[in-house]
DNA sequence: GCAAGGTC
C-alpha cells in the first residue's frame, strides 16, 4: 500500500458515523467538517482512515439527444440534471477533495446493488478504481464492519456491472417510452404535456385502472337470506340462517320457519386462543397501519418517518426487514424509553411479564442493509408535533408489543341449526389476559358475549326476516393499499413505492376520492395506449426479466453490453414501428382525454367521444354487462326488465358506468336492445 | 421533460 490515507466512502452521513466508531479503537474518531458535511478520521490497523458519506447517488443518467428513440446517454453528478439533487454538489466536492491526498480507496457502501454503483461512481470519477477496494457487511454493527475491514475484498465488478446495467435498463424504457407519449399528443395537437412511463408506475397503473373499471362496470346480483332472532336468557341475537340465490326459494324456508319457531342448538364451545405479538414494522407494514388509524397517505407517513430518524428517533426507515437481530441491544433501549412518562408503566409490566428476558418476535420478511423499524433508546428533545407524536408512538409501542407476552382470548361459538334450512353461527369472544394488547392496543379485538348454551337444547325464534344483499364490487385502492400491492408483486423499493404512487397522481393518471383512488380519463388513455403498443410495460413481468438478466450479469452469465443491447433492440423495434404506425393514432386517444380534441361524436351519457351506438365505450360495455347479467337476474329476482334497471340505478353496489347506463334506459323508457319488453 | 434508484 502507498502513502497518504485510506478514504472510506460510505453510503450516507449516518453509516458514515457508525463505520467510524466502528473502527475506532481507545483514541475514537475525530469528526470533522467541511461546510455542512461531516466526515471522520479514525485510525485502524495503524492507519488513517477518513471515513466520508455520499447521499446516495450522486451520479445519475443524461443525453443530449431530443426526441425518440434514444439510445445515447451518459453519467453526470446528479446536481447538474436533478433539481431535488442540488445537495450532493457538496458531498461530491467533499468526496473529490479528500479524494486527492488518499493511497486507497474503500466503497463501504449498503451490501447491495446500488450501493455498489454509488460507491463504485464516487471513486471512478474522484478516486481510483485500481487502487479500491469492498467492505462487505451486512449490518452496521462494530462486530460486522470490523471483520469487513480486516479482510477487506476486491471490487465487486459483477454486482457494479449489474447495478450500472440496472439504471441503463430503466433509463432506456422509461425515457423512450415517456418521450414517444408526449411527442404523440405533440404531433396531433402541438403542445407539449407531461407524460411518462416506466417499469414500475406503469403496471402500477395498470392495476389501478383494472380496479377501477371492475368497480365502475359492477352489476350486482342479488341473494336473499332468511335472517332470524332469537331470544337467550333476556338477550336478542340476530344472524343470517341461509341464503338462497332465488327469492322464492327464501320466501319458502322464511315460511316454514315461522311455522316452527325453534332452532336447534347443534354444537356450543368455549375455548382459549393465544393471540401471539406482531412482528416489528417495515416500511409498508407501518405505512399501511398508519393508514388504518390515522388516515395518512404512505408518503406523508415515510417523511414523518424519515424526519424521526434524522432526529435520531427511530432506526433507519426505508427497510424491508420484519426482524431484530441480536445485536440490538433492546434492553438498555427498553431501559431509555421508560424514562418517557408514557412508556414507563408498559415497560415495567413488560420487563416483569418476560422476567427481564426481551426478544422481539421477528417476522419474515428480511432487508439485505437494515433491520426493523426500531426507536433508537434517544429521546425527543423538543416537542414533537401531532403527526410525529403518532408515529413515534405508534413505532415504539409496536417494537415493545413486538417483545411482549402473547394475549390470550377466551372464544365461544353455538351453532343454531333449523333441519332442513340451515344454520347460523354466534361467536363471543373476550380478552382474558391483554399481553402485548396492553402495549398495542391498536389491535385490540372487538368483545362480544354470547350465551352459553346446551347441546341440544331449544331455543325460541323472535322474528323471521327476508333481506336481500347483492354481491359487492372489488375493493377499491388507496394510496396505502396500491403501496402494498407493490411490494406483494415485488416492483420499486421501500424508498420508492410510495413516491411512484404519488408521481400517478401528479402526471394527473390518478386522483383520490377521500381515501379511494380513482383513475381518471388520462390514466384510462395511457393505460390503453401502453397496454396496446407497449404491453411490455403493462405487467410486473418485465421487473422479473429484469431481475433474471441482472443475475446473470452477476453470476457472469452474461455481460451488461449484451444484456443492454438485447433491450436496445427491443425498443428499437418496438418505438420504430410506433413512430411509423401509431403515433396519430395514440396521440388522438391522449389528446381525447387530455380534452384537447372535440370527439367527433359525443356518448349520449357522458359527453365522452362515443364509438357505437351513440356511446362511449365505457357506457357501451355497462349495457353489455347488464344485458348479460338480466338473466340470471330475472332468474333469482323474478323481475321485468323495468324493476331490474330500477334496482340497478338505485344500488350502491352498482358501477357508476352501470348505474348511469340503467338510468339512461330508464329515462328512455326502453329497454337495453336485446332485453325483454320494458313494461315486462 | 421523460425512469427508478439512492438520500438531505
Amino acid at each position: 500500500m502507498g502513502r497518504g490515507y485510506v478514504l472510506v466512502v460510505a453510503e450516507k452521513p449516518k453509516a458514515a458515523r457508525k463505520i467510524a466508531e466502528a473502527l475506532a479503537d481507545g483514541s475514537g474518531a475525530r469528526l470533522c467538517r467541511s461546510g455542512r458535511i461531516p466526515f471522520w478520521m479514525v485510525y485502524w490497523a495503524g492507519r488513517l482512515h477518513v471515513i466520508a458519506p455520499a447521499a446516495g447517488h450522486l451520479y445519475g443518467l443524461t443525453t443530449d439527444e431530443h426526441g425518440f428513440p434514444v439510445f445515447s446517454y451518459y453519467w453526470v453528478p446528479l446536481w447538474r440534471i436533478d433539481r431535488g439533487a442540488s445537495h450532493t454538489r457538496q458531498f461530491l466536492d467533499v468526496l473529490g477533495r479528500l479524494a486527492t491526498s488518499a493511497a486507497i480507496f474503500v466503497n463501504a457502501c449498503d451490501y447491495d446493488i446500488e450501493g455498489s454503483v454509488i460507491g463504485y461512481m464516487v471513486i471512478k470519477n474522484v478516486g481510483d478504481v485500481g487502487r479500491a477496494y469492498r467492505a462487505k457487511f451486512s449490518a452496521l454493527t462494530r462486530q460486522d464492519v470490523r471483520r469487513a475491514f480486516r479482510k477487506l475484498d476486491p471490487l465487486d465488478w459483477d454486482m457494479i456491472e449489474a447495478g450500472l446495467a440496472r439504471h441503463e435498463l430503466d433509463w432506456l424504457w422509461g425515457i423512450n417510452v415517456s418521450r414517444a407519449l408526449m411527442d404523440a399528443v405533440k404531433l396531433v395537437t402541438g403542445r407539449r404535456v407531461v407524460l411518462s412511463a416506466g417499469r414500475v408506475q406503469s403496471p402500477t397503473l395498470i392495476e389501478a385502472v383494472s380496479r377501477d373499471k371492475e368497480i365502475k362496470l359492477h352489476v350486482p346480483l342479488p341473494r336473499f337470506a332468511v335472517r332470524v332472532t332469537v331470544e337467550v336468557g333476556g338477550r336478542s341475537y340476530t344472524g343470517t340462517l341461509a341464503a338462497y340465490e332465488e327469492r322464492r326459494a327464501a320466501e319458502a324456508a322464511a315460511e316454514r320457519l315461522r311455522r316452527n319457531r325453534v332452532l336447534r342448538v347443534e354444537h356450543y364451545r368455549e375455548w382459549m386462543e393465544r393471540l401471539q405479538p406482531p412482528y416489528p414494522f417495515n416500511l409498508g407494514d407501518l405505512q399501511a397501519e398508519a393508514a388504518r388509524l390515522f388516515g395518512y397517505s404512505p408518503m406523508f407517513t415515510q417523511k414523518i418517518a424519515e424526519q424521526l430518524y434524522l432526529e435520531g428517533l427511530i432506526s433507519y426507515p426505508r427497510t424491508n426487514s420484519q426482524k431484530i437481530p441480536p445485536t440490538v441491544d433492546v434492553a438498555s433501549i427498553a431501559r431509555s424509553l421508560a424514562r418517557l412518562n408514557e412508556y414507563r408503566e408498559l415497560i415495567d409490566y413488560l420487563l416483569k411479564a418476560t422476567r427481564g428476558l426481551l426478544r422481539p418476535r421477528n417476522g419474515p420478511k428480511d432487508d439485505p442493509a437494515h433491520p426493523a423499524i426500531h426507536p433508537t433508546g434517544e429521546l425527543p428533545r423538543g416537542a414533537l408535533d401531532k403527526a410525529e407524536r403518532r408515529i413515534y408512538d405508534l413505532i415504539v409501542r409496536r417494537f415493545l408489543a413486538s417483545m411482549a407476552p402473547a394475549g390470550v382470548v377466551a372464544k365461544a361459538s353455538a351453532r343454531l341449526a333449523a333441519p332442513g334450512i340451515g344454520s347460523m353461527e354466534l361467536a363471543g369472544l373476550r380478552v382474558e389476559e391483554p399481553g402485548w394488547l396492553r402495549i398495542y392496543y391498536f389491535a385490540a379485538p372487538e368483545e362480544k358475549a354470547i350465551p352459553r348454551l346446551k347441546p341440544g337444547g331449544l331455543v325460541p325464534v323472535k322474528r323471521v326476516s327476508l333481506s336481500i344483499s347483492y354481491t359487492s364490487p372489488p375493493e377499491p385502492y388507496s394510496k396505502a393499499s396500491l403501496v402494498k400491492w407493490m411490494e406483494r408483486v415485488g416492483i420499486g423499493t421501500e424508498a420508492t413505492r410510495a413516491r411512484i404512487v404519488e408521481l400517478l397522481f401528479e402526471r394527473g393518471y390518478l386522483e383520490a376520492r377521500g381515501r379511494r383512488v380513482e383513475a381518471t380519463e388520462l390514466g384510462y388513455a395511457v393505460a390503453g395506449v401502453l397496454s396496446k403498443y407497449f404491453p411490455q410495460l403493462t405487467s410486473v413481468a418485465l421487473t422479473r426479466h429484469f431481475e433474471e438478466r441482472l443475475e446473470a450479469i452477476r453470476a457472469r452469465r452474461a455481460g451488461r453490453r449484451e444484456v443492454v443491447e438485447e433491450a436496445k433492440a427491443v425498443l428499437r423495434e418496438m418505438l420504430e414501428r410506433f413512430k411509423a404506425e401509431a403515433m396519430r393514432d395514440a396521440g388522438m386517444e391522449l389528446a381525447k382525454a387530455l380534452g384537447l380534441v372535440r370527439p367527433a361524436r359525443r356518448c349520449v351519457i357522458c359527453g365522452r367521444e362515443a364509438v357505437a351506438d351513440g356511446l362511449c365505450s365505457f357506457h357501451l360495455e355497462a349495457v353489455k354487462r347488464l344485458v348479460n347479467m338480466y338473466g340470471e337476474w330475472r332468474r333469482r329476482a323474478g323481475l321485468g326488465c323495468r324493476k331490474f334497471l330500477e334496482s340497478i340505478a338505485g344500488l350502491r353496489a352498482a358501477g357508476q358506468w352501470v348505474r348511469e347506463a340503467a338510468e339512461y334506459f330508464m329515462k328512455k323508457g326502453a329497454c337495453p336492445p336485446g332485453l325483454a319488453e320494458y313494461e315486462a
